[in-house]
DNA sequence: CTAGGGTTAG
C-alpha cells in the first residue's frame, strides 16, 4: 500500500494502528494536513479524539494543540474533553497544564470535573480534588457516582476518615446508595482506615453484592485482625442464598488470613480450590501460597510451591527467603539469596529484611553484618527501621548489647518503640539490667510503654533475683492499671480453630485436657523434664487472679493436640506472645517422649521440635 | 456527542 493510499484511508488506518505504532500514526496525521481539510468534519473530530486517546508524549500533544487551536474544532466539547483527559491523566498527568486548560473550558461538564478530581486523586496532593468536587455543586452540576468515587480515592490515599465520612453522607444525599461499585469503593475506604465495622455496615446496606464486594470485606477483615471472620466469609459467600463464587482475588486475601492465623488446613483447602479453578499459574497467588505455608510452619510445602514455578520475581524470592528465615533455616535463606543473584533477579528492601532476619534467627552474626553493609553499598538501599530492627535483634541476641544500643542511637530514622522493645528483649536474655533500665526510659519517653515491656522488665529483675525491684514494678503496674495481654494459643483441628487463653476454662473438653496435661507432665518428669518458673509472666497472671494453678495456653493447646490427634501427627500451635523457656522445654521433651513433631509459632517465627531437638537451641 | 469507577502477592 502506497503512502498516498494510506493517507486517503487515514482515519481508519489510525484507528487500527494507534495502539501498535503511535509514531507512525502521528507521522501520517501530520503529513496529511492538506488532505485533512477535504475530510468530512466528523471524521476529523474522530481522528483527533483517537489520536488524543493514544497520545503519550508531550511533544505530540503540543503539536495537536497548535493544529486544532486555529480551527473551529477547538470549540467542540468533545475535543476539549478529550484534550483535558489526555493532559490530566497518566501517562502525561500534567496538573498545571490541565488546570490552565480546564479554565479555558467555558461550560465544563460533569465529566470534565471528574477528570480533574481523578487526576488529583492520583497526584501528590490528593485533597486538591475536593475543590473541584465542591466546585461542581457551586456551578449547579450534580456530581455523579464517579465524582464521589474519585474523591473517595483521595481520602483513602491520605486516610482522611473525616473526609470519607462527608462523602459517605453526600452519597446518600445524592441518592447513589444503590451503586454497587461506588459502595465497594466506600467499603475499601473504611477498610483502609482500619474501620472494619463501618465497612461492614456499608456491605450490609448494599442492595446486591458481587464477588468484588465480598473480596473487599474479606481483605478488610484479614488486614484488621479479624482473620477468623475473614475465613468464615469464604464459605459464607458460597451459600446459595448469596451465590457468589470466590475468584482468584478471594483466594489471595483468604490465604493472607490463613497466614495470619496459622491455619494450615484451611490454607490447603484454598490451595486445592486454586488448582481446581485454574488459577494455579498466577504468580501472585503462588507467592501468597509460599508465604502462607511458611507462616504455617511448613517450609517444605512452601518450597514445593516455589520449585513448581516457572516464573519467579522478587516477591517470589523474598517470600521463600522469609519462609526459610522464620522457620530457622538461616543457611537455606542465604543460599536462596545467592541463587536469586545467579538468576539475575535484583533484590529489594524486603528481600534484605528476609536475609537479615534469617541471620538474626540463626545467629549468623558475621553474615548479617556483611549483608547489612552490602545492602547499603552494593545495592544502594537505605536501611529502613525494619532492617535496623533485624540488626538490633541480631547483635542483641549475640550479646553485643552496647553495640546494638549504639546502632539505634546512630540511626537516621527515629527509633520506634518496637526497636527499643527488641533491645529490651535482648537485655532480658543477657540479664543486662543497667541497659534494660535505660531502654525502658526511652520507651517512657516515647510514651509507648506497653504491658509487655513491664513484663520484660519484671522478668529481667527476676532473672537476677532482684525481688525488691520485681515488687516495685508490680506495684507500679497495679497503680497504672496496666493490663497484661493474656497469652493465647490456637490449634487447628478438622478445619476448626480451637483457642486457649490463660485461665480461661471455657473449652468444652477442658476437663479431659487438664487430665491429659497432668498425665503428660508426669511422663515428662520421668524423662527428666523439670518445670522452670523463672518466667514472671506466669506467676503474675496466676497471682493476680488468685489461681493456685495456672497453665500457659500453649501447654493446654499441646495437650489438646495430643488428646485429639492420632499418634505421630504433627502438633501445630500458634501463640500470640513469646513462648517462655518452660513451655519451650516442655515441647522439646514431649517431642521425644511422645514421638511427636511439635511446631509452635511465636510472634515472629517458628520453633520446631523433633525427637528432643529444636530448631532454635540458643536463640529461643 | 461520548468518554472514566471497586478488590489483588513477599
Amino acid at each position: 500500500m502506497g503512502l498516498i493510499t494510506l493517507i486517503n484511508h487515514k482515519s481508519s488506518f489510525i484507528n487500527l494502528n494507534y495502539h501498535n505504532n503511535q509514531n507512525l500514526s502521528f507521522f501520517i496525521f501530520f503529513s496529511s494536513k492538506s488532505q485533512q481539510q477535504k475530510q468530512p468534519f466528523s471524521t476529523s473530530v474522530e481522528t483527533i479524539v483517537t489520536l488524543l486517546k493514544s497520545c503519550s508524549k508531550k511533544t505530540h500533544l503540543l503539536q495537536i494543540h497548535t493544529q486544532i487551536i486555529r480551527t473551529l474544532l477547538i470549540r467542540q466539547q468533545i475535543i476539549l474533553t478529550s484534550f483535558l483527559s489526555c493532559v490530566a491523566l497518566s501517562p502525561l498527568h500534567d496538573l498545571k497544564y490541565s488546570n490552565r486548560f480546564f479554565a479555558q473550558i467555558r461550560k465544563p461538564d460533569c465529566f470534565n470535573f471528574n477528570t480533574m478530581i481523578r487526576a488529583y486523586s492520583q497526584s501528590d496532593s490528593p485533597l486538591e480534588g475536593w475543590k473541584f468536587y465542591n466546585g461542581m455543586r457551586e456551578r449547579g452540576i450534580r456530581p455523579n457516582p464517579l465524582s464521589s468515587s474519585f474523591v473517595l480515592k483521595s481520602c483513602t490515599r491520605i486516610s482522611s476518615l473525616i473526609g470519607g465520612r462527608q462523602i459517605h453522607a453526600r452519597i446518600l444525599q445524592d441518592g447513589h446508595q444503590s451503586d454497587c461499585l461506588l459502595l465497594t469503593t466506600l467499603m475499601g475506604f473504611y477498610a483502609f482506615c482500619e474501620n472494619g465495622s463501618d465497612a461492614r455496615l456499608v456491605f450490609d446496606e448494599m442492595p446486591q453484592r458481587d464477588t468484588v464486594a465480598w473480596n473487599v470485606l474479606i481483605s478488610c477483615y484479614a488486614r484488621n485482625g479479624r482473620t477468623r471472620d475473614a475465613l468464615s466469609l469464604f464459605d459464607f459467600m458460597q451459600n446459595p442464598e448469596y451465590g457468589s463464587k470466590p475468584d482468584d482475588v478471594t483466594c489471595l486475601v483468604a490465604l493472607q488470613a490463613c497466614a495470619h492465623l496459622g491455619s494450615l488446613e484451611f490454607g490447603e483447602r484454598i490451595h486445592r480450590y486454586i488448582d481446581e479453578h485454574g488459577y494455579g499459574d498466577a504468580t501472585n497467588l503462588r507467592n501468597t501460597l509460599i508465604a502462607m505455608y511458611s507462616r504455617c510452619g511448613c517450609v517444605d510445602k512452601a518450597f514445593r510451591v516455589f520449585q513448581g514455578m516457572s516464573e519467579r520475581n522478587v516477591v517470589t524470592w523474598s517470600a521463600i527467603i522469609h519462609g526459610f528465615a522464620m522457620n530457622g533455616h538461616g543457611r537455606d535463606a542465604i543460599e536462596a539469596f545467592r541463587e536469586m543473584q545467579r538468576m539475575n533477579v535484583p533484590p529489594d528492601d524486603q528481600t534484605f529484611t528476609g536475609v537479615l532476619s534469617a541471620c538474626s534467627h540463626s545467629g549468623l552474626v558475621d553474615e548479617g553484618l556483611m549483608f547489612f553493609e552490602r545492602m547499603r553499598i552494593e545495592y544502594g538501599i537505605a536501611p529502613s527501621i525494619h532492617h535496623y530492627g533485624c540488626m538490633v535483634d541480631l547483635m542483641g541476641r549475640a550479646g553485643y548489647l552496647d553495640q546494638a544500643y549504639e546502632l539505634i542511637i546512630s540511626m537516621t530514622v527515629k527509633p520506634d518503640s518496637t526497636i527499643w522493645r527488641t533491645l529490651l528483649g535482648a537485655c532480658r536474655i543477657h540479664r543486662h539490667v543497667a541497659l534494660g533500665e535505660r531502654v525502658v526510659s526511652h520507651l517512657i519517653e516515647l510514651k509507648a510503654q506497653e504491658a509487655g515491656d513491664y513484663v520484660l522488665l519484671l522478668n529481667m529483675y527476676a532473672s537476677v533475683n532482684d525481688w525488691d525491684k520485681v515488687a516495685d514494678v508490680r506495684k507500679l503496674m497495679k497503680e497504672k492499671g496496666i493490663q497484661t495481654t493474656p497469652g493465647c494459643s490456637t490449634i487447628e483441628l478438622h478445619g476448626q480453630v480451637h483457642e486457649f487463653v490463660v485461665d480461661d476454662d471455657s473449652h468444652p473438653q477442658m476437663k479431659e485436657i487438664l487430665a491429659m496435661l497432668d498425665e503428660i507432665e508426669k511422663q515428662l518428669k520421668i524423662a527428666g523434664y523439670v518445670a522452670e518458673v523463672s518466667s514472671e509472666l506466669h506467676k503474675l497472671s496466676a497471682h493476680d487472679k488468685g489461681f493456685v494453678l495456672s497453665y500457659h495456653s500453649e501447654k493446654l493447646a499441646i495437650a489438646f493436640g495430643v488428646l485429639s490427634t492420632p499418634p505421630g501427627k504433627t502438633i501445630r500451635v500458634a501463640k500470640n506472645l513469646r513462648i517462655c523457656i518452660d513451655c519451650h522445654n516442655f515441647a522439646k521433651a514431649l517431642s521425644s517422649v511422645y514421638n511427636r513433631e511439635v511446631v509452635i509459632r511465636d510472634r515472629s517465627r517458628f520453633h520446631h521440635f523433633r525427637e528432643g531437638n529444636c530448631s532454635c537451641n540458643d536463640y529461643w
